[in-house]
DNA sequence: GATGAATGAGTGTTCATTCAT
DNA sequence: CATGAATGAACACTCATTCAT
């Protein structure tokens, strides 16, 4: 009643939150979020309507919550070792960075398709989700960026347009994904080499021959 | 007495159904599909509710009518004689496309706001714009990059996939301008130029020495 | 322009008038007063909507005109003589008038299905219809009854009550007609005689042997 | 904890159900169908307008439930011992079998009054009520007159005819009751009586003197 | 007179949210 | 905590009626 309850309690409270987010990211995903009734996600979490309420606040605080588990699991440092073992050499890391991204969004897809259409259609969320993750992701990778240029491995680009566009076509192949493209869905596997020689080696045929 | 009243009658419909259009993208790309209002969307338009549904069988529809104008005016062809002159430079060939696909989606900007988070939440919106546009538009690009694989301008990719990777760069921009991300708009000119060497050239620096 | 337009209008008005109470009653009796839509009525009879208000206040009006058409109908005197002569036969006067009756009935189904649901359902219309036609109707005939009652020819039998009987009898056969029932559409030439029989003569078998 | 509750909760449903009901059939037989709001039945039922739709799918499907009731009581089958005793007077039967149908139309008048108009405008309910009620009811009853026919206990009529007239009877008293007219009202004790000699004595005058 | 585009009041229905049990 | 019946605000849509042409 005093100690040992609270870390049970808050293990039991965790998992419910979790199942109900499962059970939100199925069905937003499947119908949007509007579409979705929180009659539907009880059901499919297997509980009742005003359970939900004692967990989330209202229904947007469900996307909220999507939203949440899904940038703590895209922050999650990759391991990038692989790839990397002998040699600074940078275009295998890019290499390795793009696939562990791609893995990233592949595991997120679900997440994605039930969070991503109302950031884009609600203001506030966009701004939110501007501010709290895509400003920082930026702010963070273009000295990176500007170190490289410096250090003369890459092409003395903007850095902060060329992270973006770089950025763009991840976002845009998780969109076409997203689309439902099976193309790009049964080819994911072969995305980082191809996107490696489009961005590192250029289009161009035979650059240093 | 007869000819005359039907092509004014047909002019008048057509501008009260762009003016309701107009309204319609306004609105949506405010608040959404969802949060908007029939009654906000005809005080907007100046007209009363009942007004939009003589033009428009329902709301859903609403979002067909804008992303047929779209559609229509992104299949405008190019004029890309602008920067070709002297010589089959496909680099300068590239780099006028991409100014020309550039300046169409700032140019559309509102209506990709008001359509484009719809298309992702809505299954039947999606499939039905992945079929009718999407796919088409991918598989007319496929051959002619297959040519230029063949007649040895670029680097030999597979077309399908290069093309979807290209595409989604483009794809991504426009949603980061959607996001509201004001670097990317301030630099939206710089953006042909950036992309290009990106594109074309690859990251790596000074292939060609 | 001043004597001749008028009998020439008034006629035109009145044909317009009754191609709008046609369509108007085909309407009704198809979907009800409620599910019929002026739009349907105009388009029935082959004029604009608007075209309806010159001619009818709004839509209840058609109900009435409708009424109007059909109570006047019903009330050109039947003209009884075939099956009368030679001789005043109760028995025969009743089933001539049965049969006029049944008629009258058979050429204005359209316009009592048109009509009569919404006299049940609406209180004033039932109000106005019972004290302008029905009640008037039984107070003409109450007398005659009781006449022949005194007369010898029927059995005493409360007059308005018996009235009230025989007539529902009618009502009730008009309304399985009006249902759909085949049998009593089949057999509606049989009416007359069987009526009579059960009316007059009574179900019991052989009274008079 | 597992058993108790459902049977509850099932008459907590049930009570609610008819308490809905009550208020519908109240509210129809005042202004009909159409005329009638969701609003003004919730407000009469003391409840929300939201609740309705827990408990019916939408609007007709109240005017189903009222029918559902409807019928039911007028399947209770009379007990028509009371006038039968001592002998098989088939004239003192039909009497009281007369005065329980008109007690039955008299209970149920409200219900009758609410119901009917829509099943005679609705050509769905027309030809459901038709098929699941009427008909059957018929095909019942033919061949219990054909017998009393085929027993010399009546004279030999069309049986189909005979009792569809005899039924029609009954159901122009009813509408003569939902018109209001007042004579009817006031009569209705009366009406077995004068039925039974209408109909299985005739209003001929001394038959067997 | 005739038209039919425009109007906007009115309503059935949905569904997020609450709260008594 | 969990439930799910009840709530009622909100909204898409219809359609009788009007009126400028």
């Amino acid at each position: 009643m005093r100690d040992k309850p609270d870390p049970i309690q808050a293990q039991l409270a965790d998992a419910r939150r979790n199942q109900i987010l499962d059970a939100a990211t199925e069905v937003f995903a499947e119908k949007g979020f509007h579409g979705a009734t929180i009659k539907e996600i009880a059901r499919r979490a297997g509980i009742a309507d005003g359970t939900i309420y004692i967990y989330f606040k209202n229904k947007p605080d469900l996307i909220l919550g999507i939203l949440a588990r899904l940038t703590e699991s895209e922050r999650r440092p990759a391991d990038l070792r692989q790839g990397l073992e002998g040699g600074v050499d940078f275009r295998a890391f890019m290499k390795a960075f793009f696939r562990h991204r791609l893995q990233v969004l592949d595991d997120n897809l679900r997440a994605w398709q039930a969070v991503f259409p109302d950031i884009l259609a609600n203001a506030e969320l966009r701004e939110r989700y501007s501010r709290e993750v895509i400003e920082p992701s930026f702010r963070l990778g273009e000295p990176v960026f500007a170190q490289m240029v410096a250090a003369g491995v890459v092409r003395p680009l903007d850095p902060a347009l060329t992270l973006r566009a770089v950025s763009s076509m991840f976002l845009g192949m998780l969109i076409l994904r997203m689309m439902g493209d099976s193309t790009t869905e049964r080819a994911w596997a072969d995305l980082p080499e191809l996107l490696t020689t489009l961005i590192f080696d250029g289009l161009e045929k035979e650059k240093n021959a």
